[in-house]
RNA sequence: CGGGCUGUAGCGCAGUCUGGUAGCGCGCUUCGUUCGGGACGAAGAGGCCGGAGGUUCGAAUCCUCUCAGCCCGACCA
């Protein structure tokens, strides 16, 4: 067979949505189950949501979070408790409405013995933590709550894609409770922040901080934030939200609580989360048309070495070689981790096997053969540039923490580099048009990007906008952020008065 | 829930219009030759043609009904 061009058909400017689905089955990180709706996460993919949610576990405790667990079941009543949730969250709702199966007289089975009440899988948790808060706070002493769950949620999506948008999805959703609302606010923000520190710093994926618009707001929070990062198809990614809800869901639960002065108060509460669609960001963020590149910090394995033992004679010390060099490798560590590092001697062509781990993104891959043995060295090869060098063992071992954070921070680099040729500031409705309007209508090439520009419109504008062009605004970045200007200006859509510039852009 | 399409080997598909013994590529197994960037040859294994009814001497193929999936809309972390 003619080697193909690319490990991954079709190529990202061919057909993005279809290359992705590529990327993730060469590397062998999911599968869509027989569930509809509901992917399967592989071991690939698990180890590196189990990398992300150590490190952001990590972030939560820093910053004077615990973790509890609460029921997947929500009784139905308390999601109608406050009702802008109910507005958002009840069309996707999965339902229990019986607690058992007979025999239906068919061979098969039936559901019996309906609940009284029925049961809602979570699609998210404020109703039932809310419920449970109420009861626990009493006095401004018992304040504030800090409280994180990894958990999963169920929301009956239409259309699904692996990673993005499951039916199930993996998250975290962190619950607070405050006395005051300054307090909620700057929990709201720090929040952020940690997602913003953790995707810049750990997905090498830079993100825009900024607020949503009422219309794209948290069903029953006052605010939305967001972290919103660019693809390579230059569409946006929302991240990661952090809620300020206000007293919303206080009123909702009856979380109050007596003051220093005795005096009977609402509390305010906020929520934030960020779920197994961090892992389709990184995909989308990094991966090229040979599969899967990973950030070193993030990587499930670092270095994968590959044993050249092709002549009997020779395998068992190319086997030595290898085991020795692993484990000189493993005592040094990197980004507060052991250096991770597999050996692949399984029985198949170099070639082949080289590609596999291509295609599942090891930061560094390393041959190691007889003709290596002989001068004490590796021959070592970089996944996110391709660039190959041949080393002196000492040196390689002695400088491989540093290489990796190079790869990190050349991927890093790269994305803001990315992110920064595909946007642009635009102040007319016509410049506007032009650069999120494909000129190919049928099958609509990579285009558009980021635009910034000044919006003074409402929520039927954003809608209108939204249908005629498909683009939305990803959020209003908060000061000091990519893309932020406080300057006001002309909304390009409405002429209305604008207070300041915010981010267009087509999005997942 | 509307509109379009597809269900045939583990995966990707042909065969369906015009009914007549179930095919191809990849993958898998074994053997041989190869081997520092996706090898080649030979021999094999593997199917309730999504399901149920019908028409027919005979159905993957025609008809009816069903189920599942994909795409496009409405909805979304």
């Amino acid at each position: 067979m003619a080697k193909a061009k690319t490990a991954i058909t079709p190529t990202r400017a061919e057909d993005y949505p279809e290359w992705y689905q590529q990327v993730i089955k060469a590397a062998d990180m999911a599968e869509n189950s027989p569930v509809r709706g509901c992917m399967v996460i592989k071991p690939w993919g698990y180890t590196l949501w189990e990398n992300i949610q150590r490190v952001l576990d990590q972030m939560f405790k820093d910053t004077g979070h615990v973790n509890a667990y609460f029921p997947l079941f929500i009784p139905k009543s308390y999601l109608e408790k406050e009702a802008a949730h109910v507005e958002g969250f009840a069309k996707e709702c999965a339902v229990v409405t019986h607690s058992r199966l007979v025999d239906d007289g068919n061979g098969g089975l039936k559901p019996d013995s309906p609940l009284e009440e029925p049961l809602i899988v979570r699609p998210t948790s404020e109703t039932i933590i809310g419920e449970m808060y109420a009861k626990w706070v009493q006095s401004y002493r018992d304040l504030p709550i800090l409280i994180n769950q990894w958990a999963n949620v169920v929301r009956w999506e239409m259309r699904t894609r692996l990673f993005l948008r499951t039916a199930e999805f993996l998250w975290q959703e962190g619950h607070t409770v405050h006395a005051t609302a300054e307090e909620a606010m700057e929990e709201t923000r720090k929040m952020l922040a940690v997602y913003a520190d953790f995707a810049e710093n750990y997905m090498a994926m830079p993100v825009i901080c900024g607020e949503k618009t009422p219309g794209e707001r948290f069903p029953g929070a006052d605010h939305t934030f967001s972290i919103e990062a660019m693809m390579q198809d230059r569409k946006a990614l929302q991240a990661g939200t952090s809620h300020f809800l206000g007293q919303n869901f206080s009123k909702a639960s009856g979380i109050k609580f007596q003051n220093e002065q005795g005096e009977e108060q609402l509390a305010w509460t906020t929520s934030w989360g960020v779920s197994t669609r961090l892992i389709g960001g990184l995909i989308m963020t990094h991966a090229d048309d040979d599969g899967l590149v990973l950030p070193p910090r993030l990587a499930p394995s670092h270095v994968v070495i590959l044993p050249v033992m092709h002549k009997p004679e020779t395998a068992d010390a190319v086997l030595a070689y290898c085991e020795s060099l692993k484990q000189e490798l493993q005592a040094q560590t990197f980004a507060g981790r052991r250096v991770e590092v597999e050996i692949d001697k399984r029985d198949l062509r170099g070639g082949e096997k080289r590609w596999g781990w291509v295609k599942k993104g090891v930061p560094l891959i390393v041959e190691a053969g007889p003709r290596d043995i002989e001068n004490n060295a590796v021959f070592v090869a970089r996944r996110d540039t391709g660039e190959k060098v041949g080393l002196s063992r000492a040196e390689f071992v002695a400088t491989v923490a540093e290489r990796l954070q190079g790869i990190q921070d050349d991927m890093l680099a790269r994305a803001k580099a990315h992110r920064a040729e595909n946007t642009k500031t635009l102040d007319t409705l016509e410049d506007f048009k032009a650069y999120f309007t494909p000129e190919n209508a049928e099958r609509p090439e990579i285009h558009g990007g980021f635009a910034i520009a000044h919006w003074g419109g409402d929520a039927e504008d954003e809608d209108r906008l939204a249908k005629e062009m498909k683009v939305t605004i990803r959020n209003i970045p908060l000061e000091g952020q990519f893309g932020y200007d406080g300057e006001p200006g002309t909304c390009i859509y409405t002429g209305k008065l604008s207070a300041q510039r915010v981010i267009f852009a087509k999005s997942y």
